[in-house]
RNA sequence: GCUGGCGUGGCGCAAUCGGUAGCGCACCUGUCUUGUAAACAGGUGGUUGAGGGUUCGAGUCCCUUCGCCAGCUCCA
């Protein structure tokens, strides 16, 4: 056997003595993690062979964080085992910003516990124990791991099945062989090992101080409610201390935007208890930005070809088991209410009722497109622990719309309302979208839940994954998340802070129309039924809100900005002057108030500043003498002097252009 | 629905081992009011989410229930 071997490295050979590892090619630089051993991660101790083609792999990079963050898991599960030691082991995956690791333990951890755990797992790292890979065949693994029965299931269902054991899983037992990885301490005794497929980093000392646990709470072990609870811990873990504050920084501010705190501060809407969890009810604030909303929509729908209607809240049940809803989701409906031997339910969809105006005559191919709108209020008993703030009620109000097409047409009607939600995102100033890609389950346990043919959900899927394709913007599937009915589009939108919400949804229904018996009589004269196509731009207007007022931290733009325009006088002797000037903006629609409280002038400034209205008036004496107010903005920047025929102009032009200030 | 945590005046918080609920802001009243993030003084307001229990005595302990938070599951 030769002494040397000849590997590939950043595209050049080079010619190492045998035995020399991935780590040892970089050893000079500290920010190599792991390698990339023919396309293959590896830990930095893998011995190369001749021929290998070796890339180094940086802790800053996805894969090598993904690495660190595992290997941090498994410092948390040694910390959990020497501090609780009849705690079994689940599994520990990296997630986005940091990993978990589950536990069977008889208690719960307590915050306490995760600053022990902290404390212990810094020890751990500090130690500088080495990850050591030994492998080993099943039997083996069964022997050393008999008093870890979730591993124990683990090995059972090892191979190429494991992301469908759980997610995370494949972490633990990835391929055909079986792994071990033993913590070495700098003795060289084996302090701890587990089960896992690799790699890891070479030391812990990689870790440095730049983790932390976040918070505990239970998880079904496999995913499955059916499963029993293991307690997971969550952590987070980053390349350098920096980058770990900037990450908290970031949680911080999303709090700060939270819209159940900014909705209370701004007096937008509240959650009275009396009414119940899930049940907002908005203030005359929030009113007003519900309001232009739903007036806007309802404007751009009629430009679109919509018509507007209306329907009840409330139905007999047959309605609803004649569209389908009633067998799938009675139990999230809010309990039936008898009257005279009929059951009748608070609607959780408007299409029902809509399909009943389409069938209230006969229908003609000359009128399809059919396309019918409303601001249907719709209940659903979401289950206690889903209710969250506006973005997950039991009340809401949908800006639901059907459009009625003959099967040719469904593909430009599609298209159209694509461009058409779209385009009223923009206007509402989210601009970063992906389109998701809900079809059915063709394999799992759900497949019974999607009805229709084969070839109904073939052609409906392919409409819509052609016209997403065209529209250029990225597209995720998400296999299993169609509606029983049929397939969907949804537009995720990212806000200003790079958290991605699903917002419009477009929905083809080759179902309902069957259902319903819907018809239209063809050129031909012969009845064909159409094709349903669903789609709500705001989904829902609650959860709108709710992410508008997350995605501008509260300062909306001045055409969504319950007050406008506040008036500040200087002193009291103002007040006559600001009075007339806000007189003119209210002769243009412009939303204002006046500050006509005694408190002195710092105080007010200090108020207005903290009210995020777009635009704050001020006029004293300089300003009355020459006819004119001073703008005060909200990042405290001051433009004085401005002819108050100027300062209503520039404020109606840009509530008129719904550009933010 | 499940696991854990929490629930004190409108909001944010305090109340040592169980010993008859405090503070700031807001609010009200009065005096004050001329240029950019809090003028001064006084005052109203809670029986501690709700119900039950233990105790001489419960905001503090126990049970039930409602609501909130985090996560899991779910999301037409």
């Amino acid at each position: 056997m030769p002494s040397q071997i000849t590997v590939h490295v950043a595209a050049s050979e080079r010619t190492v003595e045998q035995g020399t590892t991935a780590g040892d090619l970089f050893a000079d630089d500290r920010q190599v993690v792991v390698a990339r051993v023919g396309g293959e991660l590896c830990d930095l101790a893998t011995v190369l062979s001749d021929g290998d083609v070796v890339e180094p792999v940086l802790v800053s990079e996805p894969d090598g964080l993904e690495v660190l963050r595992h290997s941090c898991a498994h410092v948390l599960a040694q910390a959990v085992q020497e501090t609780f030691p009849d705690a079994r082991l689940g599994i520990g995956p990296p997630i986005r910003d940091g990993f978990y690791y589950d536990f069977d333990v008889e208690v719960p951890f307590t915050p306490d516990d995760l600053k022990l755990l902290e404390r212990s797992m810094q020890k751990i790292i500090n130690a500088g124990q080495t990850f050591s890979r030994r492998e080993v065949d099943d039997e083996a693994a069964r022997a050393e791991l008999a008093g870890e029965p979730y591993k124990l299931e683990l090995i059972g269902l090892k191979g190429g099945a494991a992301e469908d054991v759980a997610e995370g899983a494949s972490v633990e037992v990835g391929g055909s062989q079986l792994t071990i990885y033993d913590n070495v301490d700098r003795g060289g005794e084996v302090v701890w090992g587990d089960l896992c497929r690799g790699p890891h980093v070479p030391t812990t000392k990689i870790i440095g101080n730049a983790f932390k646990l976040m918070r505990s709470a239970a998880a079904y072990w496999r995913g499955s409610e059916k499963n029993p609870q293991l307690q997971r811990i969550y952590g987070t873990a980053w390349p350098s201390k920096d980058e770990l504050k900037a990450y908290l920084e970031r949680l911080a501010e999303a709090e700060r935007r939270d819209h159940r705190r900014l909705g209370a501060e701004m007096d937008l809407y509240s959650f009275p208890e009396e009414l119940g969890a899930g049940l907002p009810v908005f203030h005359p604030k929030g009113g007003v930005l519900k309001r232009v909303m739903e007036d806007y929509a309802r404007q751009r729908h009629i430009e679109e070809g919509f018509e507007y209607v209306g329907t009840p809240h409330v139905s007999r049940e047959g309605l609803f088991h004649t569209s389908g809803h009633l067998p799938y989701y009675e139990d999230t409906m809010f309990p039936a209410m008898e009257e005279d031997g009929q059951r009748y339910f608070l609607k959780a969809m408007n299409c029902p009722m809509h399909n009943l105006i389409y069938r209230s005559r006969q229908r003609s191919y000359r009128e399809l497109p059919l396309r019918l709108f409303e601001f249907g209020h719709v209940y659903r008993f979401e289950k206690s622990g889903v209710v969250h703030g506006l973005t997950r009620v039991r009340g809401l109000e949908m800006d639901d719309s059907h459009s009625y097409v003959t099967r040719e047409q469904a593909p430009g009607e599609v298209r159209h309302l694509l461009d058409f939600m779209l385009g009223m995102l923009r206007d509402f100033g989210l601009t970063d979208f992906y389109l998701e890609l809900s079809t059915r389950d063709e394999t799992g346990e759900k497949k019974d839940k999607f009805i229709g043919t084969d070839e109904q959900w073939a052609e409906a899927t392919a409409v819509l994954e052609q016209v997403a394709r065209e529209s250029g913007l990225d597209l995720v599937p998400d296999p299993g998340g169609a509606a029983f009915y049929g397939p969907k589009i949804s537009v995720q939108a990212k806000d200003a802070i790079g958290r991605t919400w699903q917002m419009s949804t477009v929905q083809y229904d080759f179902n309902q129309p069957e259902r319903f018996g819907l018809e239209y009589s063809a050129a031909d004269g012969t009845r064909q039924q159409p094709v349903m196509i669903h789609s709500a731009k705001f989904g829902s207007v609650e959860r709108f809100i709710g992410v508008l007022i997350e995605h501008y931290a509260g300062q909306l733009p001045p055409w969504l900005a319950p007050v406008q325009v506040l008036g500040v006088p200087v002193a009291e002797d103002f007040d006559d002057y600001l009075k007339d000037v806000s007189a003119r903006l209210r002769a243009e629609g412009i939303r204002v108030e006046l500050d006509l409280s005694d408190d002195r002038f710092p105080k007010k400034i200090r108020n207005a500043s903290r009210s995020k209205v777009p635009f704050i008036l001020i006029a004293g004496g300089e300003d009355r003498d020459a006819g004119a107010v001073s703008f005060r903005f909200r990042d405290g920047s001051q433009e004085n002097a401005v002819p108050v025929e100027a300062a209503v102009e520039r404020i109606v032009r840009a509530v008129r252009d719904r550009v933010q200030v």
